[in-house]
DNA sequence: AATAATTATAAGGTACACCTTATAATTAAC
DNA sequence: GTTAATTATAAGGTGTACCTTATAATTATT
């Protein structure tokens, strides 16, 4: 876990990207952070290894999907304690990025949508940058626990095995799928989805994640 | 700089003590952190070293004076957030101790002050701990930037050279010592203390702070 | 006084995130 | 197409705060 630093780095790539897959040169960073070379390249090299950035050789950093979530998290804290420093503690403005700052590695999620509530989910920071949205909190409910009739949209795979995501790619879930519990037993679903009717393993259901509606 | 591991240290020893001067035994440390003996006996040695801890050979540790006085900046800024938590964001006491350990590193003292003023200045935390008070935030001026008649106390000197220290104790220029200023020139300022009148370069008295009557 | 328990110290190691210096590879500019 | 600039990589190093294993010193217990 590279927590603090990783953010860091993630939150200034967002920062310093024009547009997203354009990717943001190292020298951007080298400036940036006020580092060398080699350490943020260094840096980048572990970032790529955790899939949180895709290293273009002498391009630079795109976030993937997973880093840029980690990006717009930190942004979101970022800003929700600038709003909280200016409008509730009076800090000048000026005053309130350096010191949100550090706030914003001190937070969980949690708190962060408490204080958001307390602040009256503002929109923007106190120097007018957006704040990102909560992430929409799914409910998520396990494809093998659903009882017939059940209907909603397959969400995700909670384990990438390969046999696994053979298994459900050739019976058509996938995320985004919509469906319907048409039976269910001991040891396996049936489940309708938009063209055709799926028998799934429960074993293998109990991977898949949904959103009901 | 340690700063926040020791902090982490100087923290503990406080809220490990029964007595002032009764040490605490690192052992006890060792375990309320749950790191290792040797570790615990390693970082003692580094902020013994700072000055902020009397380390006692088979006995343990007692805080300095500036060790204190780290601790209990640190556990005001502890207590306050919790206040904050539980007050403000409504975050359930059993929760609020752990996440103000993280938010206790993220604050400077001037946002300290504005969120105690904020909660309106409690007197202790959510769990009843004390909350200790503000050091008294006396109003500092420099010894060369005042006029004839002003009277005051030296508060402390701002370098610690040798040489200054040594011209400075020459003439009684000490911290608690009171003094009027009685003639102030170009290079120097003539000041009156309790038995005698003093002449400082005042290059001298630009390292010399005093808090005024 | 001898043994047991505690505490201290020595020696060597790890991970993280930074550093410099030097060389190689690639891309840009003339 | 050659040169210059940029970017990448290799090699070795730093400081902080943790670790284990092993041995020495001290204190406590019987
Ligand atoms: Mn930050
Ligand atoms: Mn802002
Ligand atoms: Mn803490
Ligand atoms: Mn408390």
């Amino acid at each position: 876990m590279l927590q603090e630093h990783a953010e860091e780095y993630l939150g200034a790539i967002y920062r310093l990207r024009t547009t997203p897959d354009i990717p943001v040169p190292l020298a951007q960073l080298t400036e940036y952070f006020g580092y060398s070379p080699v350490s943020v390249h260094e840096m980048v090299k572990k970032l790529s290894a955790q899939e949180w950035v895709a290293y273009h050789p002498y391009q630079g950093v795109t976030l993937t999907p997973t880093g840029q979530k980690v990006a717009l998290a930190l942004l979101r804290r970022h800003r929700l304690w600038e709003r909280f420093l200016t409008d509730t503690l009076h800090v000048p403005w000026e005053e309130a990025h350096e010191l949100a700052g550090a706030l914003e590695h001190a937070v969980t999620e949690e708190v962060t949508e408490r204080l958001a509530t307390f602040l009256g989910d503002p929109a923007s920071c106190p120097h007018g940058a957006p704040i990102p949205p909560s992430m929409p909190s799914i409910e998520e409910r396990c494809l093998a626990d659903l009882p017939t009739g059940a209907r909603g949209r397959i969400t995700r795979v909670s384990q990438e095995s390969a046999a696994l995501l053979h298994e459900l790619g050739t019976r058509g879930i996938l995320p985004g799928a919509l469906f319907v519990i048409a039976a269910q037993n001991h040891d396996e679903i049936v489940i309708e989805l938009a063209k055709h009717t799926a028998h799934l393993p429960l074993k293998s259901a109990q991977m898949v994640r949904v959103e009901l509606f």
